[in-house]
DNA sequence: CCTGCGGGTGAAAGCGCTTTCACAAGAAAA
DNA sequence: TTTTCTTGTGAAAGCGCTTTCACCCGCAGG
């Protein structure tokens, strides 16, 4: 920075106001420096920044299950945004089921980077571990899933309205005996879906029966254990809604297991059923979420609170999508295709 | 640190000695620091640590395709080990179809970051870019394909024995008119894995047919395309060979399209070819490439070549796996399965 | 007794930037 | 003309660490 400022015939302070677009430069000095600049390539040091600003360029994300499409779009969209704002991301992947003592870590390190905010992708409702960054005044947003806590944005969709909605269609296309399998009790997402289930149920007028409720991790084995506990029931469950891709996917396969058609036995669905290899693949009736625009907003809120800590706590609800496949057909006017969609079919 | 110092009764070097290990310390001075640091929750900043000692904790990843399982496994791999080993990993994403300008901006934001070392996932052999890396003395590792330079460490399996394991399966069941889809010649791996098909069609004494090979970017379009014209080949083939998951999955959807059986009326071999719910939905014949292990293994170089710089490039190549699946079932004795496991089934 | 040596330590000099502050100019207002 | 402003600028003081260097001490060897 020194040899351009040299050679620009300035001081450094001016070389810095330029790179910066801080305080006014004579234009002519301005062009000087950034020739300067360009001939000597100079990049300026950001760690020297960060420790004379303090304000950091990074941004960190917590992570929860990146093996999962939803996530990963989720995190392109958060990166598209950052890097757009010429921030960087550091990305911190939690191990899977991760305990508390592993996430403390993981926030140790983020808060000491140091970096100028944080993305979360929470497990649970509370998390008290967040008190570091909050003690040095970082600025998180949550993702998905809200976090308690009066200063933590929040970035997400209508959990309620879209399980409700997903419900209703089952209920319209003449199934009665729904299973719902969900996760635990400590996500409001799971809680949130488990609710819209029962409202959909009560406004049609169905009773609502205990035994058809299932949850557990956001785990396939959990669905399979809570598919074939649906199907064992008497009478059995006529659907089963996954509230999760990882529970949906565990229910198909135990549907397959049992050899069970659908939608001729049993119809399913789920949510954020998409990912690799089969966006339209299975046909299964899902809610979707806009992972990619969650992902975006997300940033893009991040970046706005880091540039105004003191604005009031916000919290965005996107629009989702109810994508109706042929896992949920009507019971009234079957075989609109020849043949049926066999979960069979696309198993070994 | 100051307060740290004083609550201690010792200077500041002596705190930096306790926390980096370097220097001698009094036991009973070190123990009455550490209990300070506690006591204090002080944690140390890396921005002024980076800068005085011109040692960064960041290693940035420059990856390819991040929505492809293969590659995400890969990054699970480096992150796990990047983090055992106390640093922070900087994420580059590219967008699909990297340009070289923007991998040039991607660099050069790594250059400044600055990271201790970067470990890039590269799209070509060559990439010029790196010289600003090069340039600056940041240590560089290429996971999956190796890049042309003296300097640069490559982790990844051995593609030509992999192509031609998996072609002379193909052979071995009887197949023997063998279509090939594979990258741009622009990368080493589409160059090998065909090599590879090659060899082992030469060692089976059956002739090299040009209009058997397709090549095209790794996009499951390129995929699609190609089977379209092996099957439209007089007489058209009888087993395909996607060298990469998107091309074999292109492959799948156009033999769908086509209502083509695999295997009884075409078999399909692919890489890389297990991911979010099916890692054994399909029952696809596939390499394996261990991917996690891979990206461990890069982390590892990266971080050994950090404290080493000097020490003479190392390409290290880890084994693979070629798991049979249904999809390549002998000729000569079909039906092990009750009924063939069909394409369509699996498909909308 | 003096020297030499190595463990243990603190003062102080940076690392490469940003930012404050003071101080030029010239322009606008009085 | 003098008094304000505004614009433009450089010197210098840090940001929070690491690292060098000088130094002190006690102990072994001469």
């Amino acid at each position: 920075m020194r040899k351009v400022a040299e050679t620009a015939g300035v001081s450094m302070a001016t070389v810095s106001r330029v790179l910066n677009g801080s305080g006014p430069v004579n234009a002519q000095a301005a062009e000087r420096v950034r020739a300067a600049i360009a001939s000597l390539k100079y990049q300026p040091n950001r760690a020297a920044r960060t420790l004379a600003s303090s304000r950091s360029a990074f941004i960190g994300l917590l992570i929860a299950d990146i093996q999962n499409p939803f996530f990963i779009e989720l995190m392109c969209g958060i990166e598209e945004e950052v890097r757009q704002n010429r921030y960087l991301l550091i990305m911190c992947n939690n191990p899977p089921d991760p305990r508390t003592e592993e996430q403390r870590q993981y926030i140790e390190i983020l808060a000491a980077a140091p970096v100028a905010g944080a993305i979360i992708i929470p497990i649970q409702e509370r998390m008290k571990e967040l008190d570091l960054l909050n003690a040095r005044n970082i600025p998180i947003v949550a993702v998905d899933q809200p976090i308690r806590d009066p200063s933590i944005d929040s970035v997400r969709i209508d959990n309620i309205t879209a399980a409700k909605e997903t419900v209703a269609h089952l209920i319209a296309n003449g199934y009665r005996r729904i299973g719902v399998i969900s996760g635990p009790k400590s996500t409001s997402t799971a809680n949130e879906r488990v609710l819209g289930y029962r409202q959909a149920l009560q406004e049609a007028g169905i009773k609502h029966d205990p035994v058809l409720e299932h949850r557990g991790p956001f785990t396939e084995e959990t669905g399979q254990n809570a598919t074939h506990s649906l199907l064992d029931l008497d009478p059995p469950v006529d659907a089963i809604f996954g509230t999760n891709n990882r529970l949906t996917i565990g229910a198909l396969r135990t549907l397959y297991v049992r050899r069970k058609r659908v939608p001729d036995d049993i119809a399913l669905v789920g949510f954020d059923m998409r990912g690799w290899a089969n966006p339209d693949l299975l046909s299964i009736t899902t809610v979707l979420q806009p992972a990619y625009e969650l992902g975006r907003a997300a940033a893009n809120r991040l970046i706005q609170r880091i540039r105004q800590p003191d604005a009031p706590k916000q919290e965005i609800i996107l629009p989702y999508q109810l994508l109706i496949g042929e896992s949920s057909h009507s019971r009234r006017q079957p075989g609109l295709i020849d043949g049926h969609w066999n979960a069979g079919g696309m198993l070994k």
